[in-house]
DNA sequence: CGGATTTTGTTACACGTTGTTACGTAGTGC
DNA sequence: GCACTACGTAACAACGTGTAACAAAATCCG
């Protein structure tokens, strides 16, 4: 493919600076843009790879763009969003974007998720709605994804909730990346309206990851899996191996 | 048939444009109408196999035009509400709808309504009533649709009492698509309908599914086949194939 | 018709899940 | 050392579900 292409579309100039200079700095070519005009005679004059879209545009709509370009053209699409309410309605309707992600994002993260993108060559898979029947092994742990079932890694079936599945799957989509507690609690669609304030949250993640702890660590006092990191939230620090069935 | 041709009808032009997108991406063609107009115009153009139709369409009543629609022509129609007031529920009914979804909408969930409304050759309309002189198999298991006979795997004939059987019949007609008990209660024309609030309904259901189980399942206390979508409903999840006899 | 039997709905309790609270402890800066 | 903050977690409460036991209703049958 050569070096990815890519089009960062926001009407904030600075987020659109410190967008293309963060992909820039990591090896690919980003080109800013901050309404569908823009968008469209980038698309006319050369290849685009991969479209980061802010959902409020002023007065044009991210979602309607977003639309429009995927009547056009095959071009993967990911949304970011500032408002935890477009979060709600992007997950519900699943537009047609490849991902989203929420601002204010971990840098690491929209990283992960840009070559997440850029690596699939088939489109129609997401982190919203992926159902592929996958097998992901970690640290000698096996998760079937189909089955929802998870193997020690002597073989023996643990039993986690459906909170705890879900808490596991996302670490395991986003291993070696550190997820803020409103980040996880995003991904899992917490009732209260998780409304991103700092401790407006409760302690809910932490008892969550702890509960999850003491099912897949051997020793949860001293994880080696799901560790803590301070200030920010918790990383999955094991490498995850997935394949296809 | 071909490829399905959806008309989807909402006022708001975000929510219609994520829909077809949705539905387009799943290899279907989507059309979008905004007015009972523009409705009317589609179905003269040509071949329409399903309508999504919003409940609320501004000025205009989407229940009525689902009921005008019934009396011209014998289109599928699925009605998509914000509100999920039970009694909503029914007037979609009421008028003849064939299935309903309430907003906001699990993607997945959506397109299994719609391709089980599409699977449906013959129009038997709703969840209610079931086609007949048909033999459905799931799981090893056989229904005989006429004579109401379940046969197990190993051909063992196993006998279920009326509301049994008709949450069966139910089961059968709706696979992999998680009802809830009101939409079960309704299915099996339970009780006096009218209180068909949230919890004012007793545990009739949950009772029904438990003793269905104890005949079907071959481990009740961890079905495979009737399995339980907490805080939702119940959903049979394994195929349900049906051949005429 | 009347009694027996089967079916069906209700109630009560057990249990698992999940968020909250409170408190103890470990890390951090001074 | 101290104070302050962040984290871990036990205990608790709220909630949803499974199910046994009972009561009511329907059905069967002489």
């Amino acid at each position: 493919m050569g070096i990815p292409r890519l089009l960062v579309v926001d009407d904030d100039s600075d987020m659109r600076q410190m967008m293309t200079q963060f992909l820039r700095q990591n090896g690919m070519i980003a080109l800013p843009a901050s309404c569908e005009r823009e968008v469209q005679s980038h698309l006319n004059e050369g290849r685009v790879d991969l479209i980061l879209l802010d959902v409020m545009l002023g007065d044009e709509n991210g979602l309607e763009i977003c639309g429009r370009l995927r009547d056009e053209q095959d071009v993967p699409v990911i949304m970011v969003s500032a408002l935890s309410a477009d979060h709600q309605r992007m997950k519900g309707y699943a537009v047609g974007a490849d991902d989203y992600i929420a601002k204010p994002f971990n840098p690491d993260l929209l990283l992960a998720r840009v070559k997440a993108v850029l690596s699939r060559a088939r489109r129609s898979s997401s982190l919203v709605h992926r159902r592929n029947t996958k097998t992901f092994t970690f640290a000698g742990w096996t998760y079937h994804a189909k089955t929802e079932e998870v193997l020690s890694p002597d073989n023996v079936q643990v039993a986690l909730s459906r909170r705890e599945t879900a808490l596991l799957q996302t670490l395991l989509a986003n291993p070696h990346i550190p997820l803020t507690r409103a980040e996880i609690a995003t991904a899992l669609d917490v009732t209260g309206t998780s409304s991103q304030s700092p401790e407006a949250m409760g302690r809910a993640i932490d008892v969550l990851v702890g509960r999850l702890r003491g099912k897949i660590e051997a020793n949860p006092k001293a994880p080696l899996i799901l560790k803590t990191e301070r200030g920010v939230g918790y990383v999955f620090s094991v490498d995850v191996v997935d394949q296809d069935d």
